[in-house]
RNA sequence: GGACCCGUAGCCUAGCAGGACAGGGCGUGGGCCUCCUAAGCCCAAGGUCGCGGGUUCGAAUCCCGCCGGGUCCGCCA
């Protein structure tokens, strides 16, 4: 709704309405600055300017309801009309709510961690993000999938496929048993290098397809992976498909990649095969001197692959990644090939240092979604409810706590973990989102015990506090839209959480139940409209959206 | 050595297509439940927006330099 009435002020601005010096503003429902930008090749001052462009335009807008000049700035407001049509939409379109008119498939790439282990803290600001963004695409219209793209050819895998040869794998979490063979691994090779030799064999092997080393690698990355999707499960989070690096090899693509890359003349082949490019600061080898593969050389075929059957695709990518990524994307493009669109996001490390599966220094996601369902437990212990319920919630809040931490910080900032921080509830998180929820739906709840009425809002009868609310809640599809334009899903948490605090405004002013009459049928309608607009943003988030708690 | 990211009150964080008093939260001090869920709300104190230059009528936001933290520069992934 905010969008057309955003729409409508640009048009009605004309030849000033440039969407750059549109702002929201505390001041009004959305102002312009252009005038500050003329008044240097105008001569005048930005008041005057403002003046006349306002004394000049003619609304034709049904939701414009006036336009006022205020030191420089052009103020635009919105009409009865405007937050009537907002609370009727959102009514009437209810979980559809948020949609915009997006078209199109998409593919969304995140996580796709090492098999070499469970998923810690750092991977899961990867899967938050991706999954936000992937449910974000997904209300705007547009038909996403989801990859896992599985590096089974790595060493690391190797080594682990060593792990479990040597020493087995103990009877727990089928990851954690695996990032045990791992790190044992390790440990044996740092004392016994001659088995670096055997390694190298391995993935050798592996390459090649030898049937006994094939099933052993496919066992330890299946153990592996089946513990990471219960991990990613615990958190509203499934990938619509793991896509394995070694298919590439097995399905041609990486032939077909290395054979474009001859065509257009861009291996030297000196032993190993190297692509030399004016703009690779250094060469890119995609091929062994014993002519295996390089994990680049497989992507590019990934890629050339994702290239086959999608307009559009993003992969979510550790800061780490830039370099190779940058890489990965200059040779597409010398391909003809369009490169991936990316989300960047910088590390989550310890207090003490960054994070080591192979030093089995980490935090893996499971103790951290244990410890903090303990703590909502606790917090549930001596409420009146059955114990089903109690888990349920504690489970609901545990679960959105985690992600509204990881998705609220922008990707770009690097995160220091802490476990003060992220076992206390007084903190302002996901379950103040929650809990907002769960009050409108009370209400709600209420007045249908009571009979619930037509709900009938009408704009006239606004108060400062309904206005704003109705305002922000008109802003729903907005903020989708940002998301999709910005790659940034924290706008989206700040968002959301600004839904919340302006409701708790609303809610602490006006009774609703014991309002009169239509009074009460149009706060009614406001608690209902905010209560649909929590619920779809919570479910944007992959939080669960709570009615009790 | 080169490249990239971050640096906002005691702590965490928003804002960074330059513009109306730098918003929140935690923590601190004080207050609010015969009234729709107090996982809530209100009030107060707390800021050289890392430092120094520059561009501009105007800089947290743009440019340059420096400092601090992180990351990357493998025939690893």
């Amino acid at each position: 709704m905010f969008l057309r009435f955003r729409e409508d002020v640009i048009k009605t601005l004309g030849e000033y309405g440039d969407e750059k010096f549109l702002r929201e503003s505390e001041h009004s429902d959305l102002a312009s600055t252009v005038a500050f930008k003329l008044a240097k090749e105008m001569k005048k001052s930005p008041k005057e300017i403002a003046d006349e462009i306002v004394e000049k335009i003619e609304v034709e807008s049904d939701y414009i309801g006036s336009v006022e000049s205020t030191n420089g700035y052009i103020n635009f407001f919105a009409s009865y009309e405007f937050l009537e049509d907002t609370i009727s939409v959102i009514l009437d379109e209810d979980e559809n709510y948020g949609h915009l008119n997006a078209k199109g498939e998409i593919l969304i790439e995140h996580t796709s961690a090492n098999p070499d282990g469970p998923l810690h803290i750092g991977h899961i600001r990867n899967s938050i993000i991706g999954d936000t963004i992937a449910r974000i695409f997904s209300k705007a219209g547009m038909d996403v999938k989801t990859h896992y793209y599985v590096n089974d050819m790595g060493r690391q895998v190797a080594i682990t496929v060593l792990g479990v040869e040597k020493l087995g794998l103990k009877d727990k979490k089928p990851d954690h048993a695996i990032a045990e063979a791992y790190i044992g691994a390790n440990r044996l090779i740092e004392t016994q290098p001659e088995l670096e030799e055997y390694v190298e064999n391995l993935m050798l092997e592996y390459e090649r397809g030898n049937e006994d080393i094939v099933s052993k690698f496919r066992k330890a990355v299946e153990t592996a992976l089946s513990g990471i999707r219960q991990t990613l499960e615990s958190i509203n989070i499934k990938h619509d498909e793991f896509i394995w690096e070694s298919e590439f090899i097995r399905n041609g693509y990486v032939d077909k990649v290395i054979r474009d890359l001859e065509e257009k003349n861009l291996i030297k082949k000196e032993g190993a095969w190297t692509i030399e490019l004016e703009e690779l600061e250094k060469g890119v080898v995609v091929r062994r001197e014993n002519g295996t593969t390089l994990y680049i050389t497989r992507d590019l075929a990934y890629h050339l692959w994702k290239n086959e059957n999608y307009n559009r695709f993003i992969n979510v990518l550790g800061a780490d990644h830039k370099l190779y990524a940058s890489q990965l994307s200059k040779i597409l493009m010398t391909l003809g090939l369009k490169p991936p669109e990316i989300i960047f996001f910088e590390f989550v490390s310890l207090p003490e240092g960054s994070m080591s599966t192979r030093r089995g220094k980490f935090i893996s996601a499971d103790e951290l979604i244990e410890r903090v369902k303990e703590e909502t437990e606790k917090i549930l212990a001596d409420r009146e409810m059955d114990e089903e319920e109690k888990r349920k919630i504690s489970e609901a809040v545990a679960v959105g706590a985690i992600r509204f931490d990881f998705v609220k910080v922008a990707p770009e900032k690097p995160m220091v973990f802490d476990w003060s921080k992220a076992l206390d509830f007084e903190r302002q998180t996901a379950s103040y989102i929650q809990y907002s929820h769960a009050r409108a739906c009370s209400i709600l709840r209420k007045a249908v015990e009571e009979g619930m009425p037509d709900l009938d809002f009408r704009g006239e009868l606004c108060t400062a506090e309904e206005r704003k609310l109705v305002m922000v809640l008109s802003k729903l599809p907005y903020f989708i839209q940002r998301v999709i334009k910005e790659l940034r899903p924290n706008v989206f948490a700040e968002y959301l959480l600004s839904v919340a605090s302006t409701f708790n405004d609303f809610y602490r002013l006006h009774p609703v139940l014991r309002a009169k009459s239509e009074l009460r049928m149009h706060r009614l309608a406001i608690v209902d409209a905010t209560r649909i607009v929590l619920r779809n943003g919570l479910e944007l988030l992959g939080i669960e959206p709570l009615e009790r708690m």
